[in-house]
DNA sequence: TATATTGCTGACTCGCTAGTTAGTAATTTT
DNA sequence: AAAATTACTAACTAGCGAGTCAGCAATATA
C-alpha cells in the first residue's frame, strides 16, 4: 500500500549544518573497516544518509576527506595533549605515565587506532596523504614523547638514553597493539588484552627475562606473576 | 633498420621449467612495493618478462599466487627454523636469541619482510588469505616462541612469565622494525638503524627508565640491572 | 500562493584491473 | 620437410569505483 500519507516526511531533508559531522563519522568508520583504498565513497555517504553527489559537496575528493577526517580527530587530541604538556609541573616519569594512558585512552583504546592502523598500512601507496599524516601526525607526536624524555634527562629523573630511538621502542608496544587489533580478527581466538599485555610488558620491561640466581626454592622459578587471571 | 637479421632471437621462447620461479620472484617484488590489493598482475608477469596470459597458466588467480610466494619463502625458513630447534640442545637463552637474530637475518632484513607488513594492512580485506597466513605463518611462528620460552621456565632458565604474552610483546619490537621500513619511505629523513634500534630497545628492557640512584660517577649509566622493583 | 533559491539526487563517464580466449609461433615428432 | 603439439601472446570482457552534472524537490522569500 502505497498509501496516502497525510503530510508526511519528504523524501529527503536539508540539513546543511549537519551534514560534514555525519560525514565525517561515517567516513572515519569506514576508512577504519576498509582502510584508505577499499573504503567506498558510495558507503560513506550511504552511511551518512546521503548519496555520493551530496558528499562531493562538502569534500573536494577522497583525500581532502581523509585529511578532514585525520584533522577532526587525532590533530585536535595531539593540540590538546601539547597544550597539557607545556603547562604541566610535575615529574616527568607522571608525565610520561599520563601522556601515554591518555593516549591509550583517547586513541589506542577507539576506533581511532584504525587510522594509525591504515596509515602504517598505506602510506607507501598515497604518499601525498603520507606526507600530511606525518607532518601532522607522526611527527608531531615523536616531538612531544622526545621532548618529555628530554626533559627527564635534564632533571635528573632519567638516564641519558638515546631519546631518537626510546621513542620508537616506547611506541612501539603501543603501536602494535593498536595492529593488532585491526588484523587478523577472523583468526584469533580470543582477543589481545591489553590490560595484560601491557602488565607483561612493563614486567619484562622492569625485570628482564633473566631468571633469578637460583634461591632457597627449587628449579621451577617461583615468583608470583603479578596478577594471576584466569 | 627493422633489418635482416640472420638466425636470430625468436620474439619470445618456452621455458616451461623456469617460469615459475621467475613469476614466484616477480611476484614476490610487487607484493611488496605494492601490497595485495595494490599488485597488478600485469605488472608482475611483465617483470617475469612474459605476458599475463602465461601467468595464469602457471597460476589458478591472484590469491594462489601470493599463497605461492608465501608458502616458498615464509612457510620454507619456517620449517627449517622448527627443525634446529626440536634438535637443538643448548641454553635456551641461546636458543631464544638464535632464532631472533635468524629471523632477522632470514626476514627481517630482506624484502620478505614486506609480506609481514603486507598482511597485517590487508588481513582484514581478505578473510582467505589472512586464514591461510595465520595458519601457515604466524600460529607457527608464535608456537616456536611460546615453546621456548617454556623450555626456559621449565629448565628454571628463565622466570615463569606469562609466555603468550611475552612472546606478543618480544616480537612487537620485531615486526615494527619491519613495519617502518616499508612505511612513510617518502618522509622519514633517515632510516631507522635496526642495531641502534634494538640496542635501545635490550638497554631499555634490562635497565629501564629509571635514573640510579646519583653514584660517585657521571651520569652516563652504567649497569647491574637485577634489582630494583620500584 | 507564486516565485526564487539551493541542498540534494541518481544516473552518467571514464579509467583501471582480474580473469578469459582465440589465435600464433616455437618446438617436437614423424 | 611436413605435421602435430603446446607455451605463449594480445586483445578481449566484465565489473567496479572515483568523480561529474543536469535536473528535481525542499525550503526561503515575496
Amino acid at each position: 500500500m502505497p498509501a496516502l500519507e497525510p503530510k508526511t516526511k519528504p523524501r529527503w531533508e536539508r540539513r546543511k549544518d549537519a551534514r560534514p559531522q555525519e560525514l565525517l563519522a561515517a567516513a572515519l568508520d569506514l576508512f577504519v573497516e576498509r582502510g584508505y583504498a577499499a573504503a567506498r565513497l558510495d558507503d560513506v555517504a550511504a552511511r551518512a544518509g546521503v548519496s555520493k553527489g551530496t558528499l562531493y559537496l562538502y569534500f573536494e575528493n577522497k583525500e581532502e576527506l581523509f585529511k578532514a577526517v585525520v584533522r577532526e580527530n587525532l590533530v585536535s587530541a595531539l593540540a590538546e595533549a601539547e597544550d597539557y604538556i607545556e603547562r604541566s609541573t610535575g615529574s616527568s616519569r607522571d608525565l610520561l605515565r599520563a601522556f601515554i594512558l591518555n593516549w591509550w585512552d583517547r586513541v589506542g583504546q577507539t576506533k581511532l587506532s584504525g587510522i594509525s592502523k591504515l596509515m602504517m598500512a598505506e602510506s607507501g601507496n598515497f604518499p601525498d596523504v603520507a606526507r600530511f599524516y606525518h607532518e601532522e601526525v607522526i611527527s608531531r607526536c615523536n616531538a612531544l614523547l622526545v621532548g618529555i624524555l628530554e626533559r627527564g634527562i635534564a632533571r635528573g629523573e632519567f638516564r641519558a638514553v638515546d631519546t631518537v630511538n626510546a621513542n620508537l621502542v616506547i611506541v612501539a608496544p603501543l603501536v602494535m597493539l593498536m595492529m593488532w587489533k585491526h588484523s587478523f580478527h577472523s583468526c584469533r581466538l580470543e582477543p589481545i588484552s591489553a590490560k595484560d599485555y601491557l602488565d607483561c610488558f612493563l614486567d619484562l620491561l622492569v625485570n628482564g627475562l633473566q631468571a633469578k640466581a637460583p634461591e632457597a626454592n627449587g628449579p621451577q622459578a617461583l615468583h608470583e606473576p603479578p596478577s594471576n587471571h584466569h
